[in-house]
DNA sequence: CTTGACCTTAGAGTCTACTCCAAGCTTTAT
DNA sequence: ATAAAGCTTGGAGTAGACTCTAAGGTCAAG
């Protein structure tokens, strides 16, 4: 069990930023001292985990949390809504990725291509190495 | 060339963002017309195309920003310069990709391992999914 | 047994990235 | 020729995601 800055700590975030995350329903400690001090486990830490990964890709808040909600069960929603979701998140994934993987080549490219040499090249911007890249896709 | 309202319209964006990127030094329009109006050309497009592609994958506009500046010249940078710093964002985007083909793997786990099977299962969660990811990686 | 570090809540303040509004000029359609 | 649509600037307002402050309770060390 983790005090809020133990775990603050050790993922590299603000206590503030952990009461702001229970405030909007993404994550509760799971329970609380006697003291009233909120107490993270090991299950705490690993959605926090994937919270700050979501984030780091460019999913907000909300969508993450719609993400952590996803269950299948009798009560709230059917096999097929979660699948139907979840395959368009996924489309949504895969197209971040194609996109990084494209934005690698860029920056990639800009390395090659502008410092290989021995000289030193004068006119090597991101928007000419985005150029070729463009130019290829 | 464009005016303001049809490259926004071309990017499904607002003008109001347009203008926001020019007062915030990303993208100002290449020049203006006698009556005043933002004239865009190709390359303008170009770099919002890049602009919009970097912020789907969690850049903030500072970076791009600092992306968008990379050149190698006399005066500004000197190659090895750009090539430190363009290496450092290549790592963070390989470890962006590494990330979210992680969040491929879970969410594809969720649709197959939940939803693979002709009966409903009962308490399956991104979480459970996400814990063999974990257990695997 | 008190000092300092850490915890609690409630609420205010800040930064980013828009988004909207007002007042006025230009262009296009009828 | 006049109205609607689109452009200009400057500045205010908003949503999301924190971040900080105040006022107070808890706990380990000296």
């Amino acid at each position: 069990m983790y005090k809020i800055g133990e775990l603050a700590k050790i993922l590299s975030v603000s206590t503030d930023t952990l009461r702001y995350y229970e405030k909007h329903n993404l994550l509760s400690a799971t329970n609380r001292a006697e003291n009233g001090y909120r107490l993270y486990n090991n299950n705490d830490l690993r959605i926090m985990h994937f919270i700050i990964r979501a984030k780091g890709v460019g999913f907000s808040l909300n969508e993450i949390k719609e993400l952590l909600s996803l269950k299948v069960d009798k009560e709230s929603h059917s096999c097929d809504e979660v699948k139907t979701f979840t395959e368009q998140k996924l489309m949504q994934v895969e197209k971040k990725i194609t996109e990084l993987v494209r934005f690698k080549d860029s920056l990639q490219l800009l390395v090659n291509a502008c410092c290989g040499g021995d000289e030193e090249a004068t006119n090597c911007s991101i928007l000419s190495a985005l150029e070729n890249v463009d130019a290829i896709t």
